[in-house]
RNA sequence: GCCGCUGUAGCUCAGUCGGUAGAGCGCUUCCUUGGUAAGGAAGAGGUUCACGGGUUCGAUUCCCGUCAGCGGCUCCA
């Protein structure tokens, strides 16, 4: 006698087990045509899952109550329509043998294995989704069956997959309990049908709208030494409206993409002959730059940090005692060797091999360009000695280092191979430890408040309990993860803790944003170290006369300068506020008779410190208006001789259709200059709003 | 590094089934002196189609390699 709750709290009672369409009929006939599939107990599942006992039910149906596409069905869908691609695939290409095809945040992938002789290419999506048309409009029922364990190992024994066979084994060993489930797309026995744990929507015609995105590589079980696979992405929605309107909005997103906006607005270069992954930024980009590590500068000043700066290299030992090399080699350029040593190792012939060994070794040394600012900042520390009453010393330098990222990984400002850092390193007292990591965060939140991010996400990476890799007594560890956690609480924004994830020498905190494709960046990150200190020795004299150990906490609330105006380009879509605009005023004369007035209002906002340009050009101003629009500039300053009688400006604010109107000049200078150095928070627009 | 795709003027892109290349925007000059989202005209610009080989009477076009970009994978201090 089956209770059924609904999610209104409706109690719903049975003779017999119904399955989760029939209910969904008994509520509605509309609701059962509907219906993609169920949750029961809160667990997705197939809408002919039977209901033996009492349990909580929710019917899931395309669209949420704001007519959005509900994230559930999406799933559904999307898992299905792997299936779909994956038979499709099956017909159009010879010998390919299934692997794993699960829906992701942005569609659905399967991953196969394709003869070697025969690649799947993008010409042949078409073929593809031909037969994935056929196959919908067949609107075959998805059909799940069990059987047991042992069994089902028999059967994918029997079909050779051994990629499935390594799938059910992998299921068996979570629980070998289990039965094994497959999806029949049709009659099981007679149609195309896939080992799968589901759950899956009624029947292929409820894919309205779908398509094949594009091909990748991938390794099987993500090993690189291992299988390499063909990854093929799909896409799919319940109305083929809602897949157009995705592929507009990806279209939309692309003219977002920071290295399109930064290419037209000239921000940045990369150009080949300096090399993969190296920014050259250029003059307007440099002002963003600037003006961000002049914020942070002053935020650093109020929160008693000092400014260091140091090279771009270091001694080969240096990194040998600071453990990055030769841990971290294959992420780093290759040292460099003195020059002498060089002769005298192609004297006798060195081979490379050899030479491999040396450096190794440390029989050789060398200098390495760096990979992390820390090791500088600990011989700054180390360079004196230190009482706990200087505890604790903040040491801050925007720090350039190189890494070598793999070619393929390498990416717009965004993964470099070349980047500053607004790092800083803390030395303090054990006990010092949590306020500091406060005083970390609250600089993150500051910078990410006033530039109107609110859309990123907080990783509190903890150790892994089990695991032995971890440097550093437990109880340091646990005070340290507990402070991690504290100080991400009182960030007032949603954090997931993420055990397994901390440094292998202390806990951190991440900050994560999204680009405009969706992809997850790391910016800031606040990490406590004790394996650092340790490795140099580094101490400090205690109230007790007696050296102690220092505690270090690196953090980069930016991450890196490159990677972090590469996401602000793609958050302000180019309409950077005034005080970050590398051209924040743009004066526009009516006429060349006005060019004499125009030039004084140029001169006198330059005068206070205001970047502005003036445009003498013989357009018409309709051109010179829709040019400085275009250029995003965020004032456009309308001078004619009726300003110039009354020494006036007429102001255009960006975003604005119409001009706000005249100001005399030498308000617009001093407002100007305001929102410019108070970054932002008054500002010219609102003077003519209020 | 791996898989797939791409590389033609400063930018966006067309084109050549192998016979030495085009558009729009931008740029330069001239005309226009115009009050709020593009007035008009002329011209320059490709060491010849990323680079290096090969096939061919002939390659930007076909093949191979290299480099770079794009989408993923992997990795990420």
């Amino acid at each position: 006698m089956p209770i059924i709750t609904l999610p209104d709290g409706t109690e719903l009672t049975y003779d017999a087990p119904v399955t989760a369409l029939d209910v969904a009929g008994d509520i509605g006939a509309r609701l059962a045509q509907q219906a993609l599939g169920c949750k029961v107990d809160g667990v997705l599942s197939d809408l002919s899952t039977e209901l033996a006992g009492d349990c909580s039910l929710s019917i899931v149906t395309p669209n949420n109550r704001e007519g959005e596409p509900d994230p559930d069905a999406l799933y559904l869908l999307r898992h299905s329509c792997a299936h779909v691609m994956a038979e499709a695939i099956q017909r159009v290409f010879e010998g390919v043998e299934l692997v794993y095809g699960p829906p992701v945040d942005q569609g659905f992938y399967y991953d196969m294995a394709v003869p070697a002789d025969r690649p799947v290419s993008s010409e042949d999506f078409e073929a593809i989704e031909k037969e994935m048309a056929a196959i919908i409009k067949e609107d075959r029922p998805f059909c799940r069956y069990e059987v047991a364990g042992a069994e089902g190992i028999g059967k994918l024994e029997d079909e050779g997959n051994k990629y499935k066979l390594d799938n059910a084994q992998r299921a068996l060993e979570a629980d070998s309990e289990a039965s094994l489930s497959f999806y029949a797309t049709g009659e099981p026995g007679k149609n195309w049908e896939d080992l799968c744990r589901g759950p899956h929507v009624p029947s292929t015609g409820r894919i309205g709208g779908f398509k094949v995105m594009s091909v990748a590589s991938s390794y099987w079980h993500g090993d690189e030494t291992s299988d390499n696979l063909t990854r093929i992405y799909g896409v799919a929605f319940y109305k083929k409206k809602e897949l157009n309107r995705h592929l507009a909005r990806l279209e939309e997103a692309r003219k977002r993409d920071h290295r399109v906006i930064g290419r037209n607005m000239r921000l940045f270069h990369i150009d080949e002959t300096v090399g993969q992954g190296l920014i050259l930024w250029t003059p307007r980009g440099s002002v963003i730059r600037q003006e961000l590590q002049d914020f942070i500068g002053e935020e650093l000043r109020k929160q008693g940090y000092s400014q260091v700066f140091t090279p771009h290299i270091g001694k080969l030992d240096l990194y040998r005692t600071s453990g990055h090399f030769p841990y971290y080699r294959d992420s780093q350029y290759p040292p460099i060797i003195e020059p002498d040593a060089l002769s005298a190792l192609a004297e006798e012939g060195c081979s490379c091999s050899e030479l491999a060994n040396r450096l190794e070794s440390g029989e050789l040394n060398g200098y390495l360009l760096k990979p992390m600012n820390c090791p500088h900042h600990i011989k700054i520390f180390d360079s004196e000695p230190r009482s706990y009453k200087d505890l604790p010393v903040r040491l801050a330098e925007f720090g350039t280092v190189y890494r070598w990222e793999q070619s393929g990984e390498i990416s717009g400002m965004t993964r470099v191979r070349g980047f500053t850092q607004d790092d800083a390193h803390l030395f303090c007292t054990e006990e010092q430890v949590a306020e500091e990591i406060m005083g970390c965060l609250s600089i993150v939140k500051t910078i990410f408040t006033t530039l109107g991010m609110e859309d990123y996400r907080v990783r509190v990476g903890l150790r892994d309990v089990d695991s032995t890799k971890y440097t550093g007594d437990a109880s340091n560890w646990d005070k340290a993860e507990e402070a991690c956690r504290a100080a991400a609480s009182a960030l007032d924004v949603p954090f997931s803790e993420e055990p397994g994830e901390a440094a292998f020498y202390g806990p951190k905190i991440d900050f994560v944003v999204k680009d405009v494709i969706g992809r997850e960046w790391q910016l800031g990150t606040v990490q406590v170290d004790y394996n650092l200190p340790e490795r140099f020795d580094l101490s400090y004299i205690g109230s007790d006369n007696k050296p102690h150990r220092p505690v270090m906490i690196h953090r980069a609330p930016f991450g890196s300068m490159e990677r972090f105006v590469g996401v602000l380009i793609e958050h302000f879509a180019g309409s950077f506020p005034a005080w970050l605009s590398p051209e924040q005023v743009r004066v526009l004369p009516i006429s060349e008779k006005s060019n004499d007035y125009a030039g004084e209002v140029h001169s006198a906002l330059l005068g206070a410190g205001v970047r502005a340009t003036l445009d003498e050009s013989d357009e018409r101003i309709q051109a010179k208006i829709k040019v400085g629009a275009e250029e995003k500039v965020p004032y456009l300053l309308i001078v004619g001789p009726r300003d110039a009688e009354k020494r006036e400006v007429s102001v255009r604010a960006r975003g604005i259709q119409d001009n706000l109107g005249a100001m005399p000049l030498d308000e617009f200078v001093e407002k100007m200059a305001q929102e410019s150095s108070d970054r932002g928070a008054t500002s010219v627009r609102s003077f003519f709003e209020s």
